[in-house]
DNA sequence: TAAGTATGTGAACAACGTTAACATACCAAG
DNA sequence: CTTGGTATGTTAACGTTGTTCACATACTTA
């Protein structure tokens, strides 16, 4: 890419790659996804509407680089949380760290793991990015287990158990599935009590 | 509505509405939400570009229709499943039913809970319908409660963050990010499992 | 039979994604 | 410094979409 040199004004317009995907990025939080056009992207950047195309195939391409950022930023906020302390207190600040950012972010996020993005085969980097998160998490389980915080399996199995149940919650509360639960708080807290010792008696 | 008469002829077409929904319900099943067009629908029905407006306001209420015809038969699958016994193992049975009946209509299930129905203000019956799958759900942890399969707390969080888990679980294995896991079915398994008895050691 | 209403048609509009031909800014080599 | 090549941006155009409006037709009801 010789769109990252040095100057921000050297060339046309200096990084209009990096400027379109911020656009995009803005509108989908703002307006939705829906609202996201190509062209409405190109308007805010004070371009063209043909520009976009010499940085990205489709629209899809531009898509996929937003929610390429979403899990970025996601990857940052767990690696924050983690650090914040390992043990039971870290696995509980991790999950809520997660449905966190799903929740503050609900636009990116929707995004990030909406139906366009379901077929990942032509964004290989998007793909790598995901699989990175999913790793991180991977991990702290790994090391909860040697910690005897979780019991005896299958780390990544457990994982993505584990992931299904912030995602599946922070896409819930997105839709407003949840009313009648006066308390989102607490239900974050109720399902992470759940994962952590189920709902059978003990 | 004046559209479900007597005969299935006598009409204009007979049953418009209906025939928009399954026509519309087949292209999400086979291309996909994206390819579900308006103008589609009506040339596979054979009408003209601008009568589906006669039963529709506009596009989304037709991918409301959609949706809620998903919340439909999703419902009919839980209840069936929830016949075929109590306890425990009817338990497992639910939850093996909701996940089939996602990973089965993976492009019904998108609808259903995509970001086009994230505002379901709109559509108040769609709301009612959904509503009445998680109150399913709810009856049924409050029934396993009674029979001491399940521990105490309230059923309606508990049912909740099930929901979570499956929900997040269908989404995940659609979106492939479960690369790795070779066995979904384990996966789902474990997913239970862990609902049931929790990541903790025991 | 006549009036009224529900339903479907045809033509039109603006907005969109995308492409092609063209224009210009930048960079590197002579 | 010039010259050529490449990266970047523009303009104009095409086909498709959602949506609306005026109009036509089928059915119902009195």
């Amino acid at each position: 890419m010789a769109t990252t040199r040095k100057s921000a004004r050297t060339y046309h317009h200096g990084d209009l790659k990096a400027a379109l995907v911020v656009a995009a990025a803005a509108i989908v939080r703002t307006s939705g996804l829906d609202a996201l056009t190509l062209r409405e992207v190109a308007r805010r950047t004070g371009v063209s509407a043909a520009a976009p195309y010499r940085h990205f195939a489709d629209r899809r391409a531009l898509v996929a680089a937003v929610a390429e950022r979403g899990f970025v930023r996601l990857g940052e906020a767990l690696t924050a949380a983690m650090k914040s302390g390992g043990g039971r207190g870290g696995f509980k600040q991790v999950a809520l760290a997660y449905v966190h950012f799903g929740l503050a972010n609900p636009a990116e996020y929707r995004v990030m793991f909406g139906p366009e993005m379901a077929d990942t085969r032509d964004f290989p980097s998007l793909r790598e990015t995901g699989r990175g998160v999913l790793g991180g998490v991977a991990e702290t389980v790994s090391h909860l287990q040697k910690a005897g915080v979780i019991g005896p399996g299958d780390p990544h199995l457990m994982s993505v158990a584990l992931w299904s149940t912030l995602h599946g919650l922070v896409l819930l509360v997105l839709d407003g599935q949840t009313e009648g639960v006066e308390d989102s708080a607490a239900l974050v807290e109720e399902a992470t009590r759940i994962v952590m010792f189920g709902m059978a008696p003990r």
